[in-house]
DNA sequence: GTGGTCTAGACCACA
DNA sequence: GTGGTCTAGACCACA
């Protein structure tokens, strides 16, 4: 057994962003706030929030302009895409994790269902 | 927006074991390993080891029987109990990662059926 | 006109180590060295270094194995591409300057094929 | 390994002036900006631009009078000869670069035929 | 003001 | 020993 490393810091900010954008918190093509902004926020690093937002960039997600700041693409595709992939791993790390405690899939999506209806009903 | 801490280790060593237990990995009235052998076994601190143990035994899960060892409670029903709490966990979780994707729990449940349907095909 | 702003050393370093490979001069699968070794060797930070190697890492040309060292990819055919890239790059670039010379493509090859044989001859 | 510094700017000035020159966009005989207008253009230090036009005076590609300014030499051989030698140097250049890669003149020369000959087609 | 690069140095994880 | 992450702080380029 291992246990479990801190996830790096500017793949948090990452995966915040990206929560932020696939919500449509942030519109496509809406600047994001300055790097600088962004580390008072987060109480972090510059360093640490521009090596989040350099991947981001890279990935087309973002479109970093030298001097005016970081923008969310206008490629919706894009954004469409990258939220399903955050779904599916999402999906993937889930069932790892009923797996471990001897659910198999299918058990797992009707332990899900309960779930659901029992909220449903308490509320 | 706060970063995730790392878990507390002796909380992973608390789940590493109750997953052992749910799965019949460790069976009821089996003895566990001892805390040294444990503490030595995860490169961790005895201290580690025995403060995961000490609340096992206040839940009732492990019985520490001193100069004797840890050994699995025979209460089934705690078992299976303590492991619907760890599912049902897991679902709130999961729960709330979809959520944050935008996906309603009827929506998580779609996504989930169709993951698990591409993932069988695709073996 | 604006004025060349300098190449980011990170850059440098991955066009260096891109030529090595592309050269034979390390081969594939071979061991490059340690990020502390190169900072040193050329006289830059161990951060400046892994900055390069990191994106090399995510290109796949180098596979660094945490507690190991940092390894050029034996999949010939990506160092293959990358080389080529690297020409296409280089052609590219020397068209353009050409062309702020008054030469066109045509003339560019004629003038190349010149200066080719006067140099042969020289020798 | 070194890594390359800047350029000093003055040369870049030069090689600027000598393009808009082998270009013909200034003509042999024309008079060029002031000494302040180009360090006003170029946001540049008047002493940076002095240097550079100083060099190119003493070459004789410019002539620089006194209280009327700097004119293009009319000696059209020299301005002939400049372009040949600033072909020659980029040529020299290109054959360096590609070389690094593992190319020979004539396998540079070849590929160099190979991307013009694509670059028309996808025109 | 906004992003980009680099350094020195600290501390961590893997082997 | 080897790589990974993060910080504080400096300096630069673009607008």
């Amino acid at each position: 057994m291992e246990f479990q490393d801190n996830i790096p810091i500017y793949q948090q900010i990452q995966k915040y962003l990206y929560k932020q954008i696939a919500l449509g918190l942030i519109k496509p093509g809406e600047k994001i706030p300055s790097v600088r902004q962004l580390a008072v926020d987060l109480t972090v690093n510059v360093n640490t929030v521009q090596r989040a937002l350099n991947e981001m960039n890279n990935e087309g997600i973002l479109e970093v302009k030298r001097g005016l700041g970081s923008f969310v693409t206008t490629d919706i595709n894009l954004i469409t895409n990258k939220r399903q992939e955050l779904i599916k791993e999402t999906m993937s790390e889930f069932l790892e994790s009923t797996r471990q405690l001897g659910l198999t899939p299918e058990e797992t999506l009707k332990e899900l269902k309960n779930y659901i209806e029992e909220e449903n009903k308490s509320k």
